[in-house]
DNA sequence: GTAGGAGCTAGAGCCGACTCTAGATCAAAT
DNA sequence: ATTTGATCTAGAGTCGGCTCTAGCTCCTAC
């Protein structure tokens, strides 16, 4: 009846991340619940834990910091009754994705751009002079569409 | 008649890089044309660098690393002739940001999912269970607006 | 009984991209 | 004259996030 006790190396396949990686996270405080041993000393974890660090490979992945998903993992060790906290960590880290969104989005403009330039370079054939600035108002009257 | 010309400061003002990242560049090859220095041994910058630095820093910000950078910075410096490894590098960098935008945005659909629960948390004031699971098939049969 | 293989700890090492330091030079301002 | 401030070089240091090593303990299978 215990809820599929899994060892580190099951939790690294199923979540992708390295043994190494598991137990540096847990130094690092980033498990909601302290990990089970068993009678040898060896870390047992439950599908709760894979849940949990699903979660914190997403938060990872959109680029929040290890102290930040160590903050947010000590609220929820403690319990109901900081969900403004959380949910301030959470508004502001959407922010910061957005934000990273937006600018990705704005230097994907520029790459197509230089994309575009090369491919009618090699299109026509013509060696013609190449524009190295962005497409800003100045120099792009016209806006280079995709 | 020289066009403008600029002292490394002056770079570091227009570009938003310390100077020390600017010589850090210059020595990783980092630069279209090789830096004039003047009597004094003192770099010399003209507007063309502050603009092929302005390109650097928006491949930068889109994650190109530094060792693609030169990578195109050598082509650009070869002259015309190589556009389409100029094309290639530039598609491929094209689809790693799409991919990462892409990425982002799937984690973004977590986040506001997350900020969402909590925000019913404290408005209802039930201080109810909390799911941590991400909004994925199983667990959500009705999907989480945005 | 012994050889593998997985796990353990503590701590060192690595990588990328800068950042900072020390010690020297030089030009302009006081 | 001297002080201030910008610049120079070479090289050391930092930071985040792992990754790897060494030397040990287990358990299982042959």
């Amino acid at each position: 009846m215990g809820t599929t006790d899994l060892s580190i190396g099951q939790v690294s396949e199923r979540t992708g991340l390295s043994v190494h990686a598991l137990r540096f996270y847990e130094r690092e405080g980033i498990l909601a619940n302290p990990v089970r041993r068993d009678l040898g000393g060896r870390r047992v974890y439950g599908e709760d834990d894979v849940e949990w660090l699903a979660l914190c490979i997403i938060l990872r992945a959109s680029g929040m910091p290890l102290p930040a998903i160590r903050r947010y993992t000590e609220m929820v060790r403690q319990g109901d009754g900081n969900e403004e906290e959380r949910l301030a960590l959470m508004r502001l880290h959407r922010e910061r994705v957005t934000a990273q969104i937006g600018e990705l989005t704005r230097c994907l403009d520029l790459i197509n751009h230089k994309v575009g330039v090369y491919e009618d370079i090699l299109d026509r054939g013509a060696a013609g002079h190449e524009c190295v600035a962005p497409p800003s108002p100045e120099n792009r009257p016209e806006h280079a569409g995709r």
